[in-house]
DNA sequence: ATTCTATTCCAAAACGTTTTGGAAGTCAAG
DNA sequence: CTTGACTTCCAAAACGTTTTGGAATAGAAT
């Protein structure tokens, strides 16, 4: 039997009221009353019966994340990262976190409404923002508490923690072009994401400034997995011209290109340079090791939390929107031509 | 505001009941009845709230999760995977996941309880099954539902799902030994955790099989992760009589090892084997491709998943312990020496 | 003795839903 | 015109907690 507020008050003979202001420690119950009610309670077992906590305290102390998949999973390691990040300090605030995953599309947006009504959590965490994107207005509308892990192409105004994707794009064409390279391709994500967008930006504004023509920069879009990349770099490859520097747009793509190079019997980092973006843990490992922007990943999902945390609790964000600039890390797998 | 049943009932002159019972389709409520309360619940956009509905009906609909953590994160591809295997299934079932992340050790156990008492989940998955492992006997003690990923030393009786390591292990080691070597490494997991026993078990039969000494198969603990294969292997390589062959019991700190291994120059593959456990998603991608055993962690996340979902709704399973054959695949990271 | 203040307690309402146990109405059969 | 069966509805209780608005007691001040 599952121990409730009612056993405790007939094992104390006290009354139900009193016993949960004992154990919430109000001020109005007696210290002999507060610790004969604690005892009993460690004695019965009892933890509260949180629908019925919650029922009546309108939060939930959940934060709800939902992951859009394209495709069936989402085990992309940055998503097992970010999660990381922000499980941990949710652990540390005392929020739990309602993970699901759902494709972009109707399906979603029923997820989010169903949270939303249903109050199933206190405030929302997006993540992968697409340029029209209708979680953000949907929030919006309910003036439901939320955090992006992006920016949005509509000039709404929410708080959010981004990278600069487009300065890291730059910084990183600019190490390429610094080394000789002339003809860069890119393996770029899905243009509907919003950073690919900022990405593909500071890909294309830093080949104008090198004085690099577009047909010397082809783009290609790829699905952002491993096989996307390698599928992608293959036809780069196998082109008239090859390029002698691919530049993916994550790192995932980075090394199913550089399996594309290798299988043609290339030494990346000397035949052809290949970059990738987010370093994910793996990067440092790869052969060679990748030449990547670094974003903080796990301390975005921390950061993104704590924000949300605050915003559910009332208080003032000191920083609204959060822009970090990614850090080039020179590894192996870039070199001059 | 939030639209609740009350204002359905007023809206369309109908009791709360009736409009309760017409949502959900009871069969004496008339069929004009159903269609206008529908209709009005949707133009006002209702749907229930979340808490109120589980407190009456006494199930969450949403599964528990928590991932022990060893160091301050869980960003192991494989549980990603894992956990990406376990929310799409769960998503399909209409269920939810609350995960959390959580040190072994008391804090751990307090979650636990916590979740059980307070009933904030229907079962739990577990995770990392350890050779003393608490939160068995406590959710047994509990009589609370739960599937593990893993089996426990102690002969208790619960459902679980696991992979042969044992058998795994052996297979892997004969390919080695087929292939020549006579003195193989070992990058073991931590011994508390189930997993690594069996997978011990398999490499040291294996070895007794093959007449390979003791002496000649040094076996070293790494913390599952990159750094800690890599940091493992380099004590391998630079002992006195370094091994032809080095089996990780993960692909993580096989990772480690290779990079271990190609910063002294060798090539992987030829100079040195190296194995992994696990086929990680990267295992195919990593350079020289990954010689290790698979073990589908997305399907069994979702096989997982489905039996506890089964155990829930009381419902016998088809299986109640299931024991998973891990594939061996060759590539290009073992050779004959 | 009376009033006031402080302390300690508690009955009842509230949160929003589902379920229980009928009530009311209609229709057909007797 | 009764009776019974069927259909359609609903008031009230229940789930377990927190909060509201006092009540009861004791001691101090008048």
């Amino acid at each position: 039997m599952v121990v409730k507020l009612k056993d405790i008050a007939d094992a104390t003979g006290k009354s139900i009221t009193t016993v949960s202001r004992a154990l919430n420690d109000y001020d109005d119950v007696s210290e002999e009353t507060k610790a004969l009610v604690n005892k009993i309670a460690k004695e019965l077992g009892y933890s509260p019966n949180t629908w019925a906590q919650r029922l009546q305290k309108q939060h939930t102390d959940t934060l709800g994340l939902i992951l859009p998949t394209f495709g069936p999973r989402f085990s992309d390691p940055f998503f097992s990262e970010l999660l990381a990040g922000i499980g941990n300090r949710a652990a540390q605030l005392g929020y739990d976190i309602l993970v699901s995953t759902r494709a972009p599309g109707e399906e979603e947006e029923i997820a989010y409404r169903a949270a939303i009504q249903g109050k199933r959590v206190d405030g929302f965490i997006l993540v992968r923002t697409r340029r029209q994107d209708e979680r953000i207005t949907l929030l919006q509308e309910s003036d439901f508490p939320f955090v992006a892990f992006g920016r949005a192409e509509e000039k709404l105004d929410f708080p959010f923690v981004d990278e600069d994707g487009t300065h890291g794009m730059k910084v990183l064409v600019r190490h390429l072009t610094a080394l000789g390279h002339k003809k860069i391709g890119c393996l770029a994500p899905p243009p509907e994401l919003m950073f690919a967008h900022y990405r593909l930006q500071g890909f294309k504004e830093s080949l104008t400034e090198a004085g690099i023509q577009e047909s010397d920069a082809p783009i290609l879009v790829g699905d952002l997995t491993q096989r996307g990349g390698y599928e992608q770099a293959c036809k780069l490859l196998d082109s008239a011209s090859p390029p002698t520097a691919i530049a993916a747009c994550n790192d995932l793509m980075a090394f199913g290109a550089m399996s594309a190079a290798q299988e043609r019997g290339m030494v990346v980092g000397k035949d052809i340079s290949i970059t990738g973006f987010d370093d994910i843990p793996m990067a440092e490992y790869s052969h060679p090791p990748l030449t990547t922007l670094h974003q903080p990943i796990y301390e975005i999902g921390g950061r993104v939390c704590e924000m949300l945390v605050k915003l559910i609790q009332g208080e003032a964000l000191k920083e609204r929107y959060v822009l970090l600039k990614p850090e080039l890390l020179v590894r192996q797998s870039s070199g001059s031509v």
